[in-house]
DNA sequence: AATTATCTACCTACTACATGGTAGGTTCAT
DNA sequence: ATGAACCTACCATGTAGTAGGTAGATAATT
């Protein structure tokens, strides 16, 4: 693997279970194993790394939900989908989603950065919106709740919350008791 | 009003909108108009400080909670306030709970602070289980979900995630939004 | 009542270290 | 001989924290 990628994901390691202002090129200089200013060769500033580590992240994480929108067999599948992404992403209980651990971060990121976020946002809350009307369509997601938008936020919160829940308590137990009941849901349906 | 709690207010305010990380005594100290290290005299450590704050973040939420559980004509309406509370706490959309906002720092926190997240979590996830399972008894809020602690475990992601996502995109709609579907529940109860 | 000691809440001045970033040089493959 | 990928050595600034002093209120002793 190439240093560049090495430094990503060094740097996407911490900043999930740190916070984006936990880590330093020091940090970063001993982890990988380079010197401190030869970091900058691959990232002037780091903001510059931070738009990097997002790009990448999103970018992932898009492919992904391409990916179970067309190997579903159903909405309620994709959706269950969707909710294993982001249990996976926790690891160990550790790591949250990198969208997450940088909204938190000074608003100092500049607006590439913080620009990022929200597209992250925007494109998870289409896709989730497009995953519950296929359901309502294909009868295999049955809510009470007739708006997609309101669901498909809904669900983002939520799992962005069992993310929090999580990385307080230290355990992913925490995140499956969070979704249990929506999981329920689509079980059933 | 006192120094100390002063400092508390500032130290809390840019916590709650930039994180743990981003505040330095240097901050307080312009902020209030005292030494930098005067602030050691109420604080010693920065880390006493995190405590004192979430302490009295804690003791606050606590003491509303009980206010809303004395108070309100049955569960619904409860839990309607609950939800209240979250959307007050964030202000113009860039105040969020505290608890949110230290759970993404550095974990050098120390036990003390640590222990301060688990105990706030707790205390909110016992007062929602109670709310629930009043909820079942007195007939206002009907669910299909049977599980109390479920419940509660996904009431608590849901409005700390919405506080995530109201974080980013800026607007205290996005929280309203993020929300809808679960407060149509307990008004249709 | 006058003096002395103690305590609170601040101050100036400092240290040691971490931070992001820069200047300029070296190695090595193309 | 050009440029990518590193290096050493440095800088200005910010960080939490310390040492030691001071003005003023309060309490204890004479």
């Amino acid at each position: 693997m190439d240093t560049r990628d090495r430094l990503l994901d060094s740097a996407e390691a911490i900043c999930r279970s740190q916070g984006f202002d936990a880590f330093s090129y020091a940090h970063l200089s001993a982890d990988i194993g380079i010197r401190k200013a030869s970091i900058h060769y691959h990232f002037p500033t780091k903001d510059d790394l931070a738009v990097a580590m997002m790009e990448r992240y999103c970018a992932r994480f898009q492919d992904r939900l391409q990916t179970l929108s067309t190997t579903s067999e159903n909405a309620a599948a994709r959706l269950r989908g969707y909710l294993d992404l982001y249990r996976e992403a926790l690891s160990q209980g550790e790591q949250i989603c990198l969208c997450v651990a940088m909204s938190l971060s000074r608003p100092s990121l500049s607006e590439g950065a913080q620009g990022m976020m929200t597209a992250f946002h925007q494109n998870s809350i289409e896709w989730l919106i497009a995953a519950f009307e296929a359901g309502e369509q294909d009868g295999s997601v049955s809510t009470k709740e007739r708006d997609p938008r309101a669901k498909a936020m809904a669900t983002l919160a939520l799992v962005e919350g069992a993310h929090i829940l999580t990385r307080v308590s230290g355990t992913i137990e925490t995140f499956d008791d969070a979704v249990r009941s929506f999981r329920r849901q689509l079980d059933k349906g």
